[in-house]
RNA sequence: GCACCCAUCGUCUAGCGGUCUAGGACGUCGCCCUUUCACGGCGAAAACACGGGUUCGAGUCCCGUUGGGUGCGCCA
């Protein structure tokens, strides 16, 4: 058995999607599982559409899913030289020609096919002539002279042995007039070169790949195994495009989103092990193989992550969520304001998360939910708030404040023997009382436990909050 | 249009000829817990696209239909 190398190959036209992320992830895994490496190749020959911000979002993104490569990042265009060198050499042996056919005519060739409900196809016209009979002042395209009858075969380790006419293929493009290199001829170079052993990305290649066994079978070249694995889809079923859903993985973190979880969102989107949800990412890397990947494509469903998100907010440690939120300030709109309230109470936030974590199930929500620990008083109320805060409620809150003052050690035990008593003297149930509480403490109708609340902020903030409320002046 | 791929609950999936009156998870609904919201627990509704074969026996194999997807550039 060669040594096992996968690469990730994304080209540079645009952020990393969360496509790209699975297709990274699971060549990551697969390299990782087998003990390999994984190359990250940016595919940057089309130079007009690559740009230095997406090459930029494509690492940044990869860093944040915790992705990593093995080695230098190569970059496509970089190559071209070899790439022209191969393209010279199939013209050498006869496998390749010079095609002399101009825009317009593949222009014409084009409207012809499609006039006819076929689909396009080169046909051919430069591929037995002599050069001598060229036009003046062409500069030829180099095409692969491919083979006309049989079929031409892929194994795909997902997809099962996949077949094409050969009648079906045209021959292709290696090198354009302009003496650079395609996509297709460069995709094989480079993984012949760089030893590639196994080709995994998205199913939308398929039909590639047969394109590239093609210049493989000219080149004498042995073919990396493929894998081509099923797209992700829309909510709605449809491709994922820009409009619904299709975004960054950048997008992914300013929601919120933890890193582990998405991965383990996303190795589940096509690949299982058992009925298995969650797995730590030792388990996958010891688990995933390509065997158990399926062949049909899945819709981004932004419930299950969020419910996945959760179970992974709740599992850390407070220092972490602590941390998992300072790493994600500086990535939000309002991340600065909230980082500089965050500084000077970064202790009571360490207390509180307990109660906080458990009720969020992304990082955003989690910040939201400690807003109250934040704000200076006196608080705002949100509406909910001020409907728990009737005036008979405020009238509840002036007694129990009498009661809370004499409460010492101020413990979510003894507030809540307090509170318990107060409300069955005053011949209410306890959420009578807790509620409009809860409103005038954290200005919300939810919240963690009212007594951990209390304790949390502490006997001054929690009196001064409440007294806000019934009209009675606070003294600081 | 042509080529290729796909097809189990709303969604992700388990199922690799008999153990399937089809299992799990998310979501939905109900109940319990309960100071709110979550968490947790219990329970319910919910799927083998359709039609032919093959076989003693098909969700599982084959063919077709339908539906969906991808590709069809001197883009990647």
């Amino acid at each position: 058995m060669t040594a096992i190398v996968t690469r990730f190959a994304p080209s540079p036209t645009g952020f990393l999607h969360i496509g790209g992320a699975r297709t990274a992830l699971f060549n990551w895994l697969y390299a990782r599982h087998h003990g390999g490496k994984m190359l990250l190749r940016i595919e940057d020959t089309d130079r007009q559409r690559s740009t230095k911000e997406a090459i930029d979002a494509i690492l940044d993104g990869l860093s944040w899913l915790e992705i990593g490569w093995d080695g230098e990042v190569l970059y496509q265009f970089s190559r071209a030289a070899r790439h022209r060198e191969v393209a010279e050499a199939l013209l050498a042996v006869g496998h390749a020609y010079r095609c002399f056919a101009t825009p317009e005519e593949l222009q014409a060739m084009r409207e012809a096919a499609r006039r006819e409900g076929k689909s396009f196809r080169y046909d051919g016209r430069w591929r037995d002539r002599d050069p001598a009979e060229a036009p003046a002042g062409v500069a030829p395209a180099i095409r692969l002279k491919a083979r006309q009858d049989g079929e031409t075969v892929v194994e795909d380790l997902v997809q099962g042995r996949v077949a094409w006419k050969n009648a079906e293929l045209d021959d292709l493009v290696l090198l354009r007039s302009d003496g650079n290199p395609t996509y297709m001829l460069s995709v094989v170079v480079d993984d012949h070169d760089t030893g590639i052993s196994h080709v995994i990305r998205g199913d939308d290649h398929l039909n590639n790949a047969a394109r590239q066994a093609q210049i493989y079978e000219a080149l004498g070249w042995e073919i990396p195994r493929m894998a081509h694995i099923p797209l992700i889809h829309g909510p709605d079923g449809s491709k994922l495009s820009k409009r619904h859903g299709a975004l960054g993985v950048e997008a992914y973190r300013a929601m919120g989103f933890l890193p582990a979880a998405l991965r383990n969102y996303l190795v589940r989107l096509g690949w299982s092990h058992g009925d298995q949800e969650v797995f730590t990412t030792e388990e996958m890397v010891a688990l995933f193989d390509l065997d158990r990947v399926g062949r049909s494509a899945a819709r981004f469903d932004f419930a299950k992550l969020e419910s996945l998100n959760g179970i992974y907010l709740r599992a850390m440690s407070n220092d972490e969520a602590l941390a998992a939120i300072e790493q994600l300030l500086p990535h939000l709109p309002d991340g600065r304001k909230i980082a500089a309230r965050i500084n000077n109470k970064r202790e009571l936030l360490n207390t509180a998360m307990s109660g906080l974590k458990e009720r969020a199930k992304t990082l955003v929500e989690l910040i939201d939910s400690a807003n109250y620990l934040l704000v200076d008083r006196p608080l705002e109320l949100d509406d909910k708030a001020q409907g728990l805060l009737a005036p008979e409620a405020r009238a509840l809150v002036a007694r129990v404040i009498k009661l809370l003052e004499t409460v010492d050690p101020w413990t979510v035990e003894a507030t809540e023997t307090a509170m318990r008593a107060f409300a069955e003297r005053e011949g209410v149930k306890l959420a009578a009382v807790a509620q409009p509480l809860r409103a005038a403490l954290t200005g919300r109708s939810t919240s963690p436990g009212i007594f951990d609340v209390l304790t949390v902020l502490g006997k001054p903030e929690s009196l001064a909050r409440l007294k806000d409320q019934v009209g009675v002046a606070a003294t600081a």
